[in-house]
DNA sequence: TGGGATTTGTTCGTATGTATC
DNA sequence: TGATACATACGAACAAATCCC
């Protein structure tokens, strides 16, 4: 999975995408961080805003909360 | 009102308080536009982000509607 | 006790795209 | 065509919270 900046959706939705089809699959576990804002711009060649724009949609999901100074949770699927 | 950007709060949310309280008291009316998000900024000295996220919370709690390419409309109060 | 590293939160600056008038 | 305005996206900086040594 990657971004592409031709597709029209909007990048923030693609990478919001990305990370609910990991947690989906298990590839991102319950109770344990997603990989770091710093971390998900460099593996995806995004800015800081649209990483943080993505983690705000699974968070309104439900999908995941955020500890500040900690990390970003997935919950678990109830 | 004005902002303060010593008093904590964040300058977003002050932001959307002088604008809830503008509707309020009628000096901003229903079915009319707010002030662009330039004007805002220049008024109030504040980033252009900063605006937008003090729009998207009148928004979230249904003050406000936006059309795209005319401007960020009050809504009637019901 | 304290300092450094990490991570999220917030703010500011700038630019481009798209839609409306 | 040009001006206006929102949406999106890049980058940068600092603060706050956390963790580890």
């Amino acid at each position: 999975m990657s971004i592409d900046h031709e597709r029209g959706i909007p990048v923030y939705e693609q990478l919001a995408e990305i990370l609910r089809a990991q947690i989906a699959s298990g590839e991102l576990q319950p109770e344990r961080a997603l990989p770091s804002g710093k971390t998900l711009v460099q593996r995806y060649g995004v800015a800081r805003g649209t990483v943080d724009h993505a983690i705000a949609l699974l968070k309104e999901e439900g999908l995941v909360y955020v500890l500040k100074g900690k990390g970003v949770y997935v919950f678990k699927r109830s």
